[in-house]
RNA sequence: GGGAGGAUGGCCGAGCGGCCGAAGGCGGCGGUCUUGAAAACCGCUGGUCCCGCGAGGGGCCCGUGGGUUCGAAUCCCACUCCUCCCGCCA
């Protein structure tokens, strides 16, 4: 959620920004509906003082003095219910504007509006792997290898969901320690989080009102399935003001991910790419407001880093203003070449909310001077671990079908466990 | 699924319908004392919104939402959440 107060003080910067999302409208309802809402408040208010200062009197009053003193109060209090309720209306009128407008994007994320637009910063190792032979795709070598079942993830589930089997198992909770380990050297406290939460906090996260369709809701019980730990590690914090000296708070959590995907029908079938259910480490971090930028860097920097320790050709791109989600200021991805596909593809992200999240969830420092003011969020992937086996079924296959485990896993597989060998 | 309690400030905990944004304690900050520290003593110690350049003034907040009343932390109604016991269960 945007601040009021900022946007009334310099609606340029706001209209100019958000026009890079196509919403330099927006500034200019939200401005109007504000201004209705303080005349209100102003004349509520003074009513209200003055019901209190009569009532004051009362207490103290004669009897006598006591009926008329009753009467004028009585004038006032017709007044105010009939303004309270409009009150009311313009309070609820502005939330939703503001609930609606996304995040003003930082001046360096690049214009445009598509993935198209996405700049590339940088690339690591060169470029793709050269192979003597047709590289096959992760569906493939799944299975030759005989640990992907999409047909039977389907019979049991529907279409986008899989079962993985046998050694890619040891090869998943391998990559999940080892972005773990690698987290805690960081500072990150390691967390295993609820999957399924209020309503309350995907609210809080941005994901409500605006990503609704694709969010598993169990309406028995009202509660949401999380498509991302971001969600319940954000609002760990939620409604805290937390202490200066104690930020920045790290955090990675492991969970599983649950989305609809509704809208992207006929998208990346087959094979696990995009499938309704994953597991994923995330990194979230609280910091001050001053520190949330370098915060940025040095978790893209610890994406990279995982992803090199895998062996893995990547590239980072800073995303288009215009195709942010709704709460990030700027997000980096990291895309994985996958040779199946023959381009790179998404595999992780990792977004500076500034104060846009934080201010919805309620979660504020307080300096040592004593002031109150809302924090930034940031949050990134850490490793998405069913895009991750891809990634490395395709990019470290050889010609026979087996694939070849990077050395850096090595620690976390079982001792006999070097190689995915097909099935004889 | 059945039953019983509870929700007040960073934490614990009091609170006759008006003098209660709220006693007291703990914690925190500052000070006195001390070579230093502890102890003791003294003082300070919520958030938010509106108006104002500021000094300051005002509104709201005792789980949430309604109601009664001139006036609600206190009375009434509904809801939510938490805890405990029994049952079931990984």
């Amino acid at each position: 959620m945007l601040d009021v107060r900022a946007i009334r003080d310099d609606p340029e910067r706001f209209r100019a920004g958000l026009a890079r999302r196509n919403l330099a409208d927006a500034v200019d309802r939200i401005l109007a509906a504000d201004e209705r809402r303080r005349e209100l408040v102003r004349r509520v208010e003074e009513l209200r003082a003055e019901q209190n200062r009569l009532s004051k009197e009362i207490g103290a009053a004669a009897d006598e003095e006591r009926a008329r003193l009753i009467e004028r109060v009585a004038a006032v209090s017709a007044d105010l219910k009939r303004l309270e309720p409009e009150l009311e209306a313009a309070g609820s009128a502005l939330d939703e504007l503001l609930a609606a407008t996304p995040n003003v994007p930082h001046d360096s994320a690049p214009d445009g509006f598509t993935d198209e637009d996405a700049v590339e910063v940088r690339r690591n190792h060169g470029a793709p792997p050269a192979f003597d032979f047709e590289p096959r795709d992760h569906t493939a070598l799944g299975a030759l290898l005989g640990v992907l079942d999409t047909e039977r993830g389907a019979r049991a589930s529907g279409s986008r969901f899989v079962y993985l089997l046998g050694d890619l198992v040891f090869v998943q909770l391998a990559l999940m320690r080892h972005a773990l380990d690698i987290l805690a050297e960081e500072g990150f406290v390691p967390v295993i989080p609820p999957v399924l939460v209020r309503e309350e906090a995907m609210y809080g996260t941005g994901f409500l009102p605006t990503d609704e369709v694709n969010i598993y809701r169990i309406e028995q019980d009202g509660l949401y399935l999380v498509g991302t730990s971001e969600v319940p590690l954000a609002a760990f914090h939620m409604g805290e003001i937390l202490e200066e000296a104690d930020l920045p708070r790290l955090y990675a959590g492991y969970s599983t991910c649950f989305r609809r995907e509704a809208g992207s029908y006929g998208k990346d079938l087959g094979g696990m790419f995009r499938v309704h259910q994953f597991d994923k480490v995330e990194m979230f971090a609280f910091t001050t407001p001053e520190s949330s930028w370098d915060t940025h860097e040095r978790m893209v920097a610890i994406e990279e880093r995982i992803i090199g320790n895998l062996e893995l050709p990547f590239r980072v791109v800073n995303i288009a203003a215009g195709d942010l989600g709704g709460s990030a200021a700027k997000k980096y991805d990291i895309e994985v070449w996958l040779p199946g596909q023959q381009r790179y593809r998404e595999l992780t992200s990792c977004s500076n909310c500034t104060d846009y999240q934080a201010r919805r969830l309620r979660t504020r420092v307080r300096r040592t001077d004593g002031s109150v003011e809302v924090l930034h969020t940031l949050n990134g992937t850490a490793t998405a671990i069913g895009r991750t086996l891809i990634a490395i079924l395709e990019n470290h296959q050889r010609a026979d079908g087996s694939v070849a485990l990077p050395e850096r896993l090595h620690p976390y597989l079982p001792e006999r466990l070097r190689v995915l060998e097909p099935r004889a």
